[in-house]
DNA sequence: GTCGAGGGCTGATATAGTTTAGGCTGGAAG
DNA sequence: CTTCCAGCCTAAACTATATCAGCCCTCGAC
């Protein structure tokens, strides 16, 4: 099985023999579980840290008004939890969204990651991009229009995937539901579902059964806004070979 | 001088002596920064790490469009780009609001600071507690109405203020425009300013010349549905006494 | 093969928020 | 004392998005 932690930490920086070793020890007792289920509630204190490896969950809040608010996506090779080590308690909650394969972690596993002085930093490294991504979804939401807010969501996903090597080409599986598309980017499903329609009709993607393309990379990015330096990726020309 | 970063830290829990002595020689070389002016800029790779001691300041993005969003407020006591040590580049602008004092500390001094153990945990404890702000910024544009959106908002500043000693009971300095409260909730300023209207008009608030009165902090809480619980304050009865 | 449910799609109507434009006020500058 | 300007406030027309209600597929369970 393919690292996608590894893939991920490597987009910083490349790491040592030996730590790539170390990394794939760990995710060696992962475990399935079902789509749209809680890996941790709001309130909650977290013992491990959760590493997705297939499949796709998110961080959220639900207002007593009903209304849920997605908060970000984890996508294979993100942590859930790093901070468990400081807070006690959950702020927020953390479901899957499509079936997922995780692995837990247990603090004592982290330490001991830690004292990889390459692995610490790309740790860092991995926690300070997934606050900037939350500042880019917050531009998103604010400041952005409809239309614009899914095709830079759509921009940023191809990005985080393909580093991760889940594309093929333009193109990716993306297991989500259009109403949970639209309370990650503040909209209604109804609006969402038609916004998708305007993207496909003005060539710019294509979206059947959970399968997004991409028809025209530079056009959605140009359309949408899309600057890339948020997620700090090294300038590389391509994947480690163990990517692909 | 009242040495704020001191306070804040300590809402976490309690320093050494010889800690907060350390933190009060690091804040001594401030100084003042006008209003309106970039303290760094998106693109620009910074050496220091600036603490705001006096006046707002302002992580925010600007759009092509000239759509301006806010992505948060830095108060005194709040570190502006701590992640110097690792990402090479801004992602963001940050920018003064009102007319502030800054310390400029250099990565040796942080370095320095962070092998105190209490200092060090507490600093971390900063940076996961500005995380969750965020997040909770997300949802408050991507999830609430207009008038809670303000509203919540200037709950948040009043625990944050407090916790650093600038309110007097329910009462602060909101050294902000109208125009600028716009850009950080994602609405028009004509808007921001018909819900001020409204707030007082239902008797949650007084806003005049900066100066924030927060007439009914229960009734505010429920109205916004603000929940504390993001801002991970340790519960304790009052403030150490060196911040009143 | 039927049934039922979840997800995608559609149209009509309601509303929140934007845009534009203009007037008022109080304080700073001359 | 006047002028000027930024910030605050108001009004009216407009538009983006929400709400509501319902239909139609598809796919898996039975």
């Amino acid at each position: 099985m393919v690292n996608r932690l590894t893939c991920k930490l490597e987009a910083f920086g490349p790491l040592p023999e030996a730590d790539r070793f170390l990394l794939d020890e760990v995710i060696r007792s992962a475990q399935a579980v079902g789509p749209r289920t809680d890996l941790i509630r709001e309130g909650q204190t977290p013992s491990d840290v959760n590493l997705i490896l297939e499949g796709f969950a998110c961080r959220y809040k639900v207002l007593p008004t009903g209304r849920r608010q997605i908060m970000a996506y984890l996508v294979p090779g993100d942590f859930c939890d790093l901070h468990v080590f400081i807070l006690k308690t959950m702020d927020h909650g953390i479901a899957t969204l499509s079936a997922c394969t995780v692995v837990k972690i247990s603090r004592a596993r982290i330490l001991e990651l830690m004292e990889r002085p390459a692995i610490a930093k790309a740790f860092w490294w991995a926690a300070l991009v997934d606050e900037a991504t939350l500042r880019e979804w917050l531009v998103n939401v604010g400041a952005r229009k409809a239309e614009q807010r899914v095709a830079h969501l759509l921009c940023e996903l191809l990005l985080r995937l393909r580093t991760v090597g889940l594309t093929t080409g333009n193109q990716y599986e993306l297991p989500i539901t259009q109403a949970e598309l639209a309370d990650t980017v503040g909209l209604t499903g109804v609006h969402v579902n038609r916004i998708l329609q305007r993207l496909r009709a003005d060539g710019l993607i294509t979206l059947r059964s959970k399968n997004l393309v991409i028809l025209d990379e530079e056009r959605l990015k140009a359309f949408s806004n899309f600057n890339p330096n948020y997620l700090h990726l090294a300038e590389q020309d391509g994947l480690p070979e163990q990517c692909l």
